[in-house]
DNA sequence: TTAAGTGCAAAAGATTTGCAGATCG
DNA sequence: CGATCTGCAAATCTTTTGCACTTAA
């Protein structure tokens, strides 16, 4: 039987804060292992509380101190998102560069890539001759599980089947009964005449579905049908 | 002659707050000017000490409360860089989005406009059946003037001639004499074995100087040309 | 052994809230 | 006039700092 690691997570973060030419202190392990166990993002009142649970002796100023220096180390990563409550998150810096996204409604976050970023630093290069050395992309909007409960939301409300613009079919009419959005996407749906009441015909889908082209008001319009998910239709039975 | 206006900028933003439906007051009008005609990016405190110069009677309570409700609104847009110190700042809601960069340096902002984000948000659709409605990208990074200074600096310190690996024609040489940076990228350029001291050679740069391959250590090694440009060379003459 | 880290309490910031009086529409 | 907004002061909440004591290397 090979030798069993007792406390692989212990001894990793032991290393962990050697390579970076931390001292290795009780309180350090602690934080990490708690924010490499969680798996979620954690604000610093969050780690202190949980700090607490395992040592009632750990002080605040030591949570605070401790994650600003492995963000300076390089250790930790502290991202920001810009939903309220307005803090700070830690995560463990990864070697891949991922950026997130948060759910406006239940406050989910899904981490993903964005390759793209890079020909934004290029070509600011180029056009500025500035140097970008750290990025950060932060969007939100909502969850796929969100976007049925909103649809199953208006649906009660109206009682009648109700059903996102993103899934009609061409030819299919409706009356909206909800938009969607916010801020910017909410006003161009506006200026767009995408207000509730109106009726809507799909008049097509692009190979895709993407974009949905429709007609309002006697305007063809169309969205993306990301954007088209947010505003939920009535169907009307010719 | 035409009748002069003479506020314009007041009643424009009487208009404004009417269109959005919001009283308007003199302390809301006071600060939509200032953040108008700034044009810069202020923070909660500097738009109060702003106001307090025009009006000693506005209370911080006030400032606080109008910028909440005025980004409610979708008049204002609130902003985060996460350089320290770590604030909101506001600006007016324009209607064409766009992004910010700011100098680690000097501080300086220069926006941009990021048409990539919208793939972002359609792969993020595909994928996850998410709806992205908000989107922030925040880079950051050196700008023109701080690269030449940093670059200038360096020399001075150094008192040879220092270049930016990003200048240094195919077959030249050096030694690294700064490697700037930050964080992710910071490391990279450790893990790639350039550090302080070490010589190297520039082999070839692709057609717009972009990348750049070189000879460290024997290693054939290539960087963006962005950043090549953090990494200061003093020129060994043969 | 000693530089660095810790806990505690106090300080410093930033933002919010309760409330009486003022103001917009 | 009534709902909304304002100024003030106090309250909250987050984060930092000073200092005496402890600990990792």
């Amino acid at each position: 039987m090979l030798a069993v690691e007792r406390k692989p997570t212990s001894n990793n973060i032991r290393d962990l804060l050697k390579r970076n030419a931390l001292r290795s202190t009780p309180q350090r392990v602690l934080l990490l292992s708690l924010i490499q166990s969680s798996g979620k993002h954690l604000d610093a009142d969050q780690l202190y509380e949980l700090a607490r649970r395992r040592d009632d002796k750990i002080g605040r100023a030591t949570v605070y101190r401790n994650l600003k220096r492995l963000v300076a180390a390089g250790v930790l990563r502290q991202r920001f998102f810009e939903e309220p409550p307005i803090r700070s998150y830690y995560e463990m810096a990864t070697p891949a560069e991922h950026y997130h996204f948060t759910c406006l409604r239940c406050g989910k976050i899904i981490e993903f890539a964005c390759p793209e970023i890079e020909e934004v630093g290029q070509r600011l290069y180029h056009i500025h001759g500035i140097v970008v050395s750290h990025s950060n992309v932060t969007l939100s909007g909502y969850c796929a599980t969100c976007l049925r409960e909103i649809e199953k939301g208006v649906e009660d409300q109206v009682g009648e089947k109700v059903i996102s613009l993103a899934k009609l079919s061409p030819g299919q009419s409706g009356v909206i009964v909800y938009v969607g959005g916010e801020g910017r996407l909410r006003r161009r749906f506006m200026e767009m005449g995408l207000i509730k009441g109106e009726k809507i015909t799909v008049e097509r889908l692009a190979p895709l579905g993407d974009p949905v082209e429709f007609l309002v008001k006697g305007y063809h319009l169309s969205l993306r049908q990301n954007e088209a998910t947010l505003i939920q239709v009535e169907l009307s039975t010719l």
